[in-house]
Parts: C-alpha cells; sequence; structure tokens
DNA sequence: GTCTATACACCGATAGAC
DNA sequence: GTCTATCGGTGTATAGAC
C-alpha cells in the first residue's frame, strides 16, 4: 500500500476566473460562514468584477452548491483512484479509510467546507445523484457480510458510523496538528478499532 | 437500566418572552439556517416586537451563541442527571450514550441546530468553559484505562470516536425514521459493537 | 419591558458598454 | 467574457414614546 494519499481538488479542474472565483469563495467560506461572505468580497478576492460572477452563477447559491459538488466529486474521485481487483477486503476498507482522512489533512479547507455544508440548508439543494454516492461503501459493506468477512449488522448503520469516524478522527488530527509518522500511527490504530469493530 | 431518556430543553428554562424568542429562533434557524432568518421573522414569531429582540440580545451574534450555550447546557444536564456511584463503567457508559442519541431523538430542532452551529464560524465564539465539557468523558477514559476496563489507546481519540458515533448513529435513526422498538435494538446493537472496540 | 417607526448600510442581482 | 455603475430590497440596530 502506498505512503501518500495527496489528492488535490479545484486547482485544476475549472478554467481561469472560474477557478479563482471557487477558490476565493471557500477560502472566504470557511473563514467567516455563508452569510458573512458577501458576493463582492468573493470577486474582489478572486480579482474579478462583482457581475463576472454572477455570469458563471446566476445565484450566490448557486455558486455554493457548485462548490459543494465539486469538491465532493474530487473527493470520491480520489478515494476510488487506487481500487484494483486483487486486493482482500479489509486492505480495500483501509484504503479508502486512510485516503479519505488524508484527503482532510490535505485539503483542510474542502474539508471543513464540506462539515458546514452538510449540515447547513444548502444540503437540500443538491442533486439526489450526488446524494447517492454514498450507496457505494453501503454496497461494499453487504458483499462484506455476504462473504461472511464483516458481521452481519445493518449496512447502512455500519457505513454511517464509518462515516461519523472518519470525520471524527480527521478532526482529531487536526486539532492535535499531528505531523507525519504520528498522524499514520493514529490512522493505523483507530482503523484497527474500528475493523475489530466490523469484522467477523 | 430506565427505558425512556426524555429530556426536554429551552422549554422551562427562561421567562416569557426571552423563552419565545429562543424558540423560535431555534426553529426558524434550522428551517432556513442563520442568514435565511431575519431578526424581524424570528421577533414576528414569537410574538413580539423586533426591538425587544434586541432588548435581550444586543446583536444576532450573540442571540445565536446564547441559543448554543442554553441547549448544550441541557444535554449536559441531562446526561449527567442519572449519575450514581453503584455502577460498572460499562453500564455508566451505555446510559451515557443511550441519554445523548435519545436526547436527539426527543429534541429533533436542537439536535440538528448544535450540528450546523458546531461547523459554523460561531462556534468560534463560545466560552472557553463551554467547550471543555468534553473533557468529562475523556476523563473518564482515562479512568478506565487505569482501571484496566479499556484499551490503552489514546483518550482523546477515543472520546472524539464516540462522540462521532452518538451523532452518526443519531442521524441514521432519523434518517430512518425508526420507532422505539427498532430504536433501541439499534442504539443496544451500535453500543454493543463500540464497547466491544473500545473494552480490553 | 415592550412597542412603533425608522435610519442607513449593505448586499444580491441587473443593465449595458466594451 | 469582463467590466462599471447602479437599483431595489432587505436586514440590523437604534431612538424614543408608552
Amino acid at each position: 500500500m502506498k505512503d501518500v494519499y495527496l489528492c488535490r481538488v479545484i486547482s485544476q479542474s475549472v478554467a481561469d476566473k472560474q477557478r479563482d472565483i471557487l477558490n476565493a469563495a471557500l477560502t472566504l467560506f470557511v473563514e467567516n460562514g455563508f452569510h458573512a461572505t458577501p458576493t463582492s468580497m468573493i470577486a474582489k478576492k478572486a480579482g474579478v468584477a462583482n457581475g463576472t460572477l454572477f455570469h458563471y452563477y446566476s445565484t450566490k447559491d448557486e455558486l455554493i452548491v457548485a462548490l459543494y459538488t465539486e469538491i465532493k466529486t474530487g473527493l470520491a474521485k480520489c478515494v476510488l483512484a487506487g481500487d484494483t481487483e486483487a486486493e482482500t477486503m479489509k486492505d480495500k476498507w483501509k484504503r479508502y479509510y486512510t485516503t479519505a482522512i488524508e484527503w482532510g489533512v490535505d485539503n483542510p479547507k474542502e474539508f471543513r467546507f464540506t462539515q458546514q455544508f452538510i449540515s447547513s440548508p444548502y444540503m437540500g439543494m443538491v442533486s439526489d445523484e450526488l446524494k447517492k454516492q454514498g450507496q457505494l461503501t453501503t454496497d461494499l459493506i453487504k458483499e462484506g457480510i455476504k462473504k461472511k468477512i464483516l458481521k452481519a449488522n445493518e449496512p447502512e448503520l455500519l457505513n454511517t458510523i464509518l462515516i461519523g469516524s472518519v470525520y471524527a478522527v480527521n478532526q482529531y488530527i487536526m486539532d492535535s496538528k499531528l505531523a507525519y509518522p504520528e498522524r499514520k500511527k493514529v490512522i493505523n490504530k483507530s482503523f484497527d478499532m474500528l475493523w475489530g469493530m466490523m469484522a467477523v
């Protein structure tokens, strides 16, 4: 298993000014929240005119949701990138788990933005398509149960706890400002704990 | 162990109009978010004049933080209410765990509000006193490790995972709209999983 | 303490030139 | 596509009567 899971999200995916707008918005939203960040401030930080912002996103809400979609898609791509056929289920889970947490470490603004977004009313505005992304890991749990590798619990419940743990461990790492060697230990240790909980 | 963990929060603790304002604010914040809820709307729903709101809270931010403090204190009181001396550590943990989750079920608005608040920039405005409330469970973990009841992991890390799991399981219960008998099963089952993870 | 009335800043969004 | 200029709407907070 490789050691580094770096994965940048927004930087390369869209063109010039639009990218600047998204990057500026991300930083400011995380710092000040959605409300306290006027579009004028975003435009200024992005180095574009106020009107230009509304050329790309016809409302502020649309910008916010677009930013979330962008980030979430990038995370999913990043986590699934290392998928191989020849891999035990435990290794696959460990890789998913590690990649997700390291992604949060490499992209702290993106991570905090998603947290903020998910528990906001904007969450109701995202497409069902994007919402169903979590289905993937639930399916993997079902497969694991069928193969008698995982304990026969409600898959959705286990999935929820796992996602919650990814957020929790990430939060812990960020709060404690853990650098690489210690960080890896914490990730491994917590994975072992969780695996002990879910595996037969 | 008793079966019902009901625990209302805001309703009784403060006087008349002020209580109406907090209740109205809570409902509207959860429905619309902080931004999309003007003070005028809060005042209207509370049945008071706009100026009255600013008599009790000199800024909107102050109102938001006060609401969080109120709710958080209520939750803490509720969880600690059943503390007894003669109780095994496992029972105490199970009671804390169960009470916290059931509190979220009984107070869905309060629960969603805290989620929204914690991941917002307002979180930076709360007193250090309130922030340190989580210290209590961490200390209990340390005690458990010393007594060789719990595995010798980083206490903070375990605490973070536990809190994350409480949120996660609550979310699962709410999303699945589980009623009492099934809900209890899920809580017990998930606690057993978690206890298996943390206990020696 | 509670109300009415209002000041005034500010923001989201548009119009239209280039 | 990008800019400047601007408008209409709205929100926080205050002033002052009761």
